[in-house]
DNA sequence: GCAAAAGTGTTAACGCTACACCCATGA
DNA sequence: TCATGGGTGTAGCGTTAACACTTTTGC
């Protein structure tokens, strides 16, 4: 902690600080129906070998949602992710060397699409499912708590689980991330009559293929009528 | 900026990391069916006499909400009130003098139970009808227009904006409350069966007083309800 | 043919919209 | 008695929920 000049008078104040922000990055991906997040393991300091949320340091020059693209880039391998600040953590015990706020971001990854490898100061880097989760350093299990929070009120008002799923996928596929995250049990016939009247979905000339029984219609998802549906509020309650 | 510590392995780190934050609150109130804003005149410094978000700075030991708690508390001059973290605001450059993130923060008070005075480092505080707010400092105008989006957003699916109107209203200072902050016109006879489907008012044994036409039943929220509905994920939507 | 999942159809209950209408009160 | 807002009623329509049923495909 320091004193600093008080950026509004040009005067030196006594006046203790923070010093330091960082951005941590729940990122979710989905596999088999089942919510995973992804988590590393920290290869250095005190919390050597623990698991935590990746995140890292903001550097001088860039904004917070570029810190989170960086280190989200650096750390999965690739960029263009659906990604969305979710607040910041400020309570001031959180960080045990000193008071450092974090700003946490959440992303939804179409996980096969990207290959995930440890970088940075992590060890290794690991999918685990959401009930499967150890115990995080720092405050990390109550920002991963907050986000799947965050996650179910985002699915129900935003169409962002589409992140989550692979370019073409089944309605049933859909229905099932849909059931998962929010924890219900849907009505596959209702499903479906609710979800292609909102016209979101762009039904494909293809199949799915290599499945023991009758073969599902892929979709893709339509940023357009989405983008009209947000404009007017849409609602996605199911 | 400065050189600092890697709290993860406890190195001196060749890294530039941000030294400071500041807390920015968008204070909304509610007066005569028109959306209002709580702005103050900076009484010093290079942005002197120019109008912007109350705000301050994070002691050392105070958490951001305790932060934002604090300077509400200072600002408006009382406490208990409905508070909300928007964002962390992080642009590299929202700050002409430094680096300087912000994390926004958003009130809804009943306006006739505080008498709002300026403190601080400010000359004058004044409420400005939404359509009437000046140019403002650095990124406050950016900071306004979010918190305006977010609270659309929110008044949809929670009933947050009980927290606008005073203990005990009329159902259709209500309904002109959700038709201000989302700019829609509503049916009176419908927005009260759903309203009251809802049994989130408690009808009062009271009436309006000097009004000249019919008084009309006067009502107040009920906490309990609410909590009940929100668990369930209700939606407001109207 | 059987299992498993895809996909369609039916129906009753419910909620929403739009609008007409009556009520109470002060000026 | 008129204007103003308070408050009730209702018909029509679309949506929802629950469940039965048919179709396709691999084994």
């Amino acid at each position: 902690m320091k004193k600093i000049i008080n950026e509004e008078s040009g005067k030196l104040v006594e006046r203790s600080v923070i010093n330091a922000i960082t951005i941590d990055c729940v990122i979710f991906g989905f596999d088999n129906g089942v919510l995973e997040v992804l988590l590393v393991r920290h290869a250095e300091g005190i919390m050597k070998n623990q698991w935590g949320l990746p995140g890292g340091w903001i550097t001088e020059k860039e904004s917070t949602d570029d810190a989170a693209r960086r280190l989200l880039a650096d750390l999965t391998g690739l960029d263009n992710i659906y990604l969305e600040q979710l607040k910041a953590f400020g309570e001031p015990d959180r960080f045990p060397l000193g008071r450092v706020i974090t700003i946490g971001y959440f992303a939804l990854i179409k996980k096969e699409n990207y290959d995930v490898k440890a970088g940075f100061t992590a060890s290794e880097a690991k999918w685990y499912k959401i009930k499967d989760v150890p115990e995080l350093i720092y405050d990390h299990n109550e920002i991963l708590d907050y986000s799947i929070q965050h996650l179910r009120n985002r699915v129900r008002n935003a169409p962002v689980g589409f992140n989550l799923l692979p370019e073409k996928f089944t309605l049933l596929e859909l229905m099932q991330l849909y059931e998962e995250i929010l924890g219900v049990e849907m009505d596959k016939s209702n499903f479906r009559r609710k979800i292609l009247r909102m016209k979101i979905l762009v039904a494909l000339d293809e199949k799915q293929k290599d499945v023991s029984h009758r073969a599902a219609k892929l979709y893709e998802f339509n940023q357009t009528v989405y983008n009209d549906l947000t404009k007017k509020g849409y609602n996605f309650e199911f």
